[in-house]
Parts: C-alpha cells; structure tokens; sequence
DNA sequence: CCAAAGATGTTACACTATAACCCTTTCTGT
DNA sequence: ACAGAAAGGGTTATAGTGTAACATCTTTGG
C-alpha cells in the first residue's frame, strides 16, 4: 500500500502556512518563546513552499519581500530559534532549512528528497526509530539525535522521468 | 546482545590502515581506475584515525607530512575521486570525510558519530536498509541514495560521562 | 611519436556561517 | 514605577567550505 504525502501532491498550500504559523504562535505561547516578528517572517518565507530554502535566499527574500535589508548573523539568529523550537529542520546534504510539520513533539529529522522538484517530505516512522535505536544499543552507542536524509525522485517526477 | 565496534575499542590501527590502502589498490586496479601518489597519500591520512577529517585539515596534513604545499582544487579533487570509488564516505553533519571500511561493495553511508571522540563507526545493517526502503516505497518514492547520521556517545565517553 | 584524455597546479571567487561589539527592547524583582 | 538583567537585533568584519576556469604536465593508445 502507498500514500502519495501531502507535499508531493497538489494541494492548498495556504492550510499548509497557516497551520504552520498557528502552531508555532500556539506552540511558543506555551513554551515562553518569543515568537518575534523576523522569526516569524523568517518562519512563513521557509514555509512559502515544501523546498529547503538556504539561509541566503532567505535574505534575498526578505529584502524582497519587506524592503528590509538584513545581514546574516539576523537570519542565523532566527534560524537557530526556530531549530531550538523545532519549527523547522536544517538538511545536512542541502544546506537548507524546510518547516516541520508536526512541531509539538521533538523528534529526529528524517526526510525524503526529490533531487529533481526539490520537495523535501518528512517521514515519520516509529518502526524506523526503533531501528536505528537497536543498531545503536548494539554497538553499546548511547544515542541522542540522528537524521536520515533519503535522495530520489518523487512520485510526480518519476512518473515524469519514466515518459 | 552488544558487540562493540573495533573503531570504539582499543586497536592495532596500524592493521586498519594497511588493509585500507591494499584493498583501495586491489579495487583500483580491477576497475581501470588510476590511485595516484597524491590520491592514495589523501587516503592514508584520511586513514590516520576512525575521526572524519576536513578538506582544509587534509590540505594542513598534506602541506605537514610531506612539505606539499596544495590548493582547495588539488584536494577537493582527490576527495571526489575517492568518494566515487567508494573509498571514503562525506559525513554531512560535519563536513568532514571518512574512510570506509568496505569498499568493495557500494552502500549507503550510515554512522554512529561520537560527540565527544570525535570517532565514526559505520554501520551495515540489512535490517536498516529495508525499514528504509519500505518507508520510501510507501510514499511511491523512488530511492537513490540514503545517509543516516546518528550522534550520541560512545562506550568509552559513555562511562567517562557516567563516572 | 603524436594526439587525446586524464591528472594536477594556480588564481580567483562563491557560498555558508560565526565572532565581536553595540544599541534597543523586554522581562524581573522590588 | 524603576533599576538592573536578559534577550533580541543591527553592523562590520572575517572564518570555513567548496568550485569555476584556465594552464601545465603526464599517461595512454593508436
């Protein structure tokens, strides 16, 4: 059985947004997290589509976007919040920053990446965790943190690539 | 059941190294692919230890060991042709690069990473790679590549951390 | 031996990220 | 409300990682 995920489909991307900025509103209110404006345009810009942006695109785009000219060190900075909130996830092999779906629990980042659209789907899977622990425990290695990044086509492009 | 790594314990390295650079010329020669002195010198000091080193450290080492002084290009270019041998693997995490221990068969690149050491320990796990994969299918993605990079503490630090 | 391909040298530069310092805003305890 | 502390953000400069483009040298194969 295969669910095509949401980011790999045509879909209202604007529930995506929305819901993203809702939760991180809610999610910070909660923590004592200071959700401050650049954070949170910093947050919507990463979540404009499902593609990791790089931090000086993020620029680029906030200059455009609001005629504010800001240095990197801003953009790091709201950057490294926003990973501390896990409201987004950095990919290693991109050197980009994509927004997480399901922020209200910290978990580790696993992603599928479409090297040809880009998209980058976030994979969820408790069988998967406990994989990677028992290989870990094995070794006598005391796990903290662990990211999977998965390189391939998705379903669109490959039907594409297939023609 | 835990066995741990060789790379984790004690070891006579001086063995790892030997059997790296003979395996590296072995597969070389079978595959019409040219280990030159400069390749296989960035290879042995890759080698020198189970901790990822950097591009710049490699250019550092190679100017030290053999009063070679050599530009980003020289080494960078070496470093691909070893990666794609399959001669060593690029820890994302870090950007760094590692040998690796199997070379003679193409897999993806998976390690456990120690936080404080500094040592990667690759892992090959039939196990890992099917969990995987079947993640993968369920989202009709079509896999290509996978690294996981797992960070923690290993069995040494662990009970140093423990004391 | 010559031509082509492959490997290395060299210069310059692009991209990613952080250090250090300063000023402003917000929070905390009284 | 106020003073002091803490956090956020602006600014400049620089560190760290990687590549483009072109020249030179070496190996290979006809």
């Amino acid at each position: 059985m295969t669910h095509t995920p949401l980011a790999f489909r045509h879909h209202n991307h604007r529930l995506c947004v929305r819901g993203a900025l809702d939760s991180a509103r809610t999610l910070c209110n909660e923590r004592g997290a200071r959700l401050t404006p650049l954070r949170e345009q910093v947050l919507e810009l990463v979540w404009q589509s499902h593609k990791p942006l790089g931090a000086y695109q993020l620029m680029d785009q906030l200059a455009t976007a609001s005629t504010r000219r800001v240095a990197p060190p801003t953009v790091y900075r709201a950057l490294d919040f926003l990973l501390e909130q896990g409201l987004i996830h950095r990919i290693n092999g991109l050197n980009a920053y994509v927004g997480c779906p399901s922020p209200e629990h910290r978990h580790p980042s696993h992603f599928l990446l479409c090297r040809a659209c880009g998209v980058a789907v976030e994979i969820e899977s408790a069988q998967l965790n406990e994989t990677i622990m028992d290989n870990a425990r094995e070794a006598g290695f005391r796990l903290e943190s662990h990211s999977l990044e998965v390189t391939g086509l998705c379903p669109d492009c490959r039907s594409q690539s297939d023609a």
